[in-house]
DNA sequence: AACTTCTGCTAAATCCATTTAGCATATTTC
DNA sequence: GAAATATGCTAAATGGATTTAGCAGAAGTT
């Protein structure tokens, strides 16, 4: 075989099927028929190809074709089952397409992101997919000037094609099944995201439309936006106990590293819960084991990225427009009677 | 600036400056001093390339000097707190060292894991490792020819260096814990992971060894390796109760994903695992908040991802040698008088 | 004045795969 | 038998950054 730890060259091969190299390359890239080699000689550098373990080197070949095969993926962190899942999706999609996918998290922190995004540039990424990034503007101006197709997840931005979970719809529906039968005297609370920042924005919107339409003044609930914060979002809770009032009868958490906060105050005080009712905008396994009522929402990860790719493989810019991609209402944990 | 979408080159650069691409290159690689370039051209150079945005061309720049700049982690999947732990870390340590991570996940299908792998050294990574690949053999073997250092990660090989959990010593902590007051004859119980495989194995091992130690017989614990699925764990469980037995007092549940059907199973029919004790060789902050005394294991993912680096880092080879990190116990959801 | 030494820079080779234009033979056509 | 066509292949340019060997000219030395 070849020499340890040395790879092959196209030359080498040439050399030892008494070619040259760019008929070798012919061959190894399927245009020798167009070309007129001899189908013997084809079949003679496949052979010696595979016998010689010939590997084209990916780095020359990005270079002659100005292709560099990969595509970039940012997400806040890969810590939860809503960014996890955007990266195998992300993933699958990515190999379908012949394009070797790089993730990179950034734990929110805008100096990463940017930092991030620069280096996925840097490395001439085809298609760069930017999920839950506050404020995508940075990237998406760079992107533009390397020439880099860029697409925002999750938060959207006005300088490329964004794609979003519908937010409004979302949190309108969850929140009248939260309401459904509550008395509407009942206190009512959002917790957590962060205001001014477009989904909790927006879900705030769908929570105050469904308490609307039961007759319920926007003013009457409480809406906390502590961050995504899992102890952040247990602190807010612990707050409020601690100044001597009740926790409310309808809780709303916007994501699911918040309701890990709840559920970790659940867990060592579920005295202080009784008969609470819970709704939570994201979705997770053992979350939906909890034995408390939760009516979650699952974010369709699949077709979040498959949107993605629709752009990426349409070619059109569709600069500033929003893709809206519906969740879907999950009742794991509800007994079966009221799962309606 | 530059024109639109078009990367600027050293020799715009250099044109600019009024220079060679020689000297360009040496000033912006800081080796110009040893070369004797005149600090007032490097400062010329350095200037315009900040205001031109030049950003050196990657593959060109990988393909002279043979360095990719990539390294690579390869996993089952992201969605569990263990990978994406391992995932996150490598990130950190990978960007520590100006390396870009890649990073794959398989879905343990064997076919999709040599094709990743092979697709990472076909990308010159200068740094792999194989989290939780069964057999690594296949990849080790490829990663050699082609020059790549690679590390096996959580189940070891003979072929190279291997980091893993003290799976023996983990389990016997668990399960040690596990036993602990239980009355002799109450029926114990191993689930999930795969029989021939090192992780299982040993786990199983540790787990007759606290067996033996608390003067019970190997055969008086029945072992039930389902694999991984969540659906296939539940489904084991699922059919001791369809033939009329009743569920273990003491239950070992081997992996996450198999206590996540354990955990639905439960979420479902409660009633039939009153009493029932649980240990995990796993964490999640969810699962720690089920209202079942759970022991988990906490696979120290920072460690792993650290003895891994360190052996890239040190150089050497050390084929076939194993380093064990060891897991911490993690009583989140104990009732704090057990708690010791 | 003839020499060494130093300064500041650059030409050219290199990494490897791809692709276009075109060169020899061989074969066919009238 | 000369011209036209077909066959099979290759030389050379290309992409962009890096690095070595070495060239001019200035400065210093005796």
């Amino acid at each position: 075989m070849n020499r340890q730890g040395k790879k092959i060259t196209i030359r080498e091969l040439a050399e030892a099927a008494g070619t040259s190299a760019a008929t070798a390359s012919l061959v190894m890239n399927g245009s020798w028929k167009q070309h007129r080699i001899n189908p013997d000689t084809a079949e003679r550098i496949r052979v010696l190809a595979q016998q010689l373990g010939y590997q084209p080197n990916q780095r020359a070949r990005a270079l002659r074709l100005s292709r560099s095969s990969l595509s970039g993926l940012i997400i806040p962190h890969h810590r939860n089952r809503f960014f996890a899942g955007l990266a195998e999706h992300f993933e699958h999609e990515s190999h379908r397409r012949g394009l070797i996918p790089i993730i990179g998290s950034t734990q929110r922190v805008p100096e990463i992101e940017d930092k991030v995004g620069a280096s996925m540039i840097a490395q001439e990424v085809e298609f760069l997919v930017l999920a839950g990034i506050r404020n995508p503007s940075k990237i998406n101006a760079m992107s533009r000037r390397a020439g880099v197709r860029c697409v925002n997840l999750d938060l959207p931005g006005k300088d490329t094609f964004s794609v979003v979970t519908d937010n409004m719809g979302g949190a309108l529906e969850l929140t009248r099944r939260l309401l459904a039968g509550l008395p509407l005297n009942a206190p009512v609370m959002f917790l957590g995201g962060r205001m001014r920042e477009y989904a909790t924005d927006l879900r705030i919107e769908g929570f105050h439309a469904a308490l609307s339409e039961t007759g319920r003044a926007k003013t009457s609930a409480t809406v906390l936006c502590c961050g995504y914060d899992p102890q952040a979002a247990r602190d807010a809770l612990q707050r409020i106990i601690d100044a001597g009032n009740d926790l409310p009868a309808a809780l709303l958490v916007n994501s699911i590293t918040a309701f890990e906060g709840f559920a970790t105050l659940w867990r060592d005080h579920p005295e202080l819960f009784s008969g609470i009712r819970v709704a939570c905008f994201d979705w997770d396994p053992f979350a939906s084991c909890l034995p408390i009522e939760t009516i979650m929402l699952r974010q369709d990860v699949e077709g979040l990225i498959g949107r993605c790719f629709d752009w990426f493989d349409a070619g059109q810019e569709r600069a500033g427009e929003l893709v809206l991609v519906p969740p879907r209402v999950v009742l794991d944990n509800y007994p079966p009677d009221r799962n309606k």
